[in-house]
DNA sequence: ACCCAGGGTCATA
DNA sequence: TATGACCATGGG
């Protein structure tokens, strides 16, 4: 079931280069920079960053703060977000760099993550996802949304990320490319066919979105 | 003028 | 443990 769905998601959606970064590092401090966030106002801020040339550990984890808030200004929650990227870069740089935190299995790498400021559970999988290139899915908040829908997850359990990840996860299988794009899939298609309103009456991939009508059994099995 | 975005933290009950 | 305020800019 899940993987067929999975697989249909995707293949309705052609991404490429959905998440665009010169280094690894670079891809944490979008994954920090578009917390509530349109990535249309990250990317000017990391090309702020960029032109400074502080895109990498060493530089980011000594500019203070204050200075970060101007670079960073358009994608909002300045004050918070300088303070996260600080505590991210020093995280690195206090545990000998990324090429060591790569080295870590991915659990143990997932419990770092979240033990740094401003890392949550969504956060901490989209950069194991896309910046460690680890295959772990991504349950964000339209992930779950979706998984509801699509009757795939117990509605208790759609409020409970490690669940909803654990509902997709160990049953797809595929590679981390695979975890990539099907997260880029799931958020194109709620950005691009459910959103404002989710009236998914009018929605192209109507088999892939069954809101109102409750579970669509029939049509995943085609 | 209003709503929300590729969340997380912190204070309160 | 479970909500809610808060961050704050930019596009619709």
């Amino acid at each position: 079931m899940i993987e067929i769905a999975c697989a249909r998601l995707i293949d309705s959606y052609t991404v490429e280069n959905w998440w665009p970064a010169d280094s690894r590092f670079e891809v944490l401090v979008g994954a920090i920079l578009v917390q509530n966030t349109r990535w249309a106002n990250v990317a000017r801020a990391i090309d702020r960053l960029r032109e400074y040339r502080l895109l990498d550990p060493a530089s980011l984890s000594v500019t203070p703060q204050a200075r970060l808030h101007l670079l960073i200004r358009s994608a909002g929650c300045q004050s918070v977000k300088a303070r996260r990227l600080v505590s991210l870069a020093t995280w690195i740089t206090d545990s000998g760099g990324l090429e060591a935190l790569d080295g870590l299995a991915t659990p143990a790498l997932r419990s770092a993550l979240l033990a740094v400021h401003g890392i949550g559970e969504e956060t901490a999988d989209a950069m194991l996802c896309f910046g460690f290139a680890r295959r772990v899915f991504v349950a964000d908040k339209y992930a779950r949304l979706w998984l509801s829908r699509m009757g795939l997850v117990s509605v208790p359990d759609t409020k409970n990320y490690a669940a909803c990840r654990n509902i997709v996860e160990p049953v797809l299988a595929g590679t981390n490319i695979c975890m990539q794009d099907l997260h880029a899939a799931i958020v194109m298609h709620a950005q691009s066919v459910c959103r404002p309103d989710p009236k998914c009456g009018q929605c192209a991939l109507s088999g892939l979105c069954s809101l109102g009508s409750g579970p669509e059994k029939g049509s995943l099995t085609e």
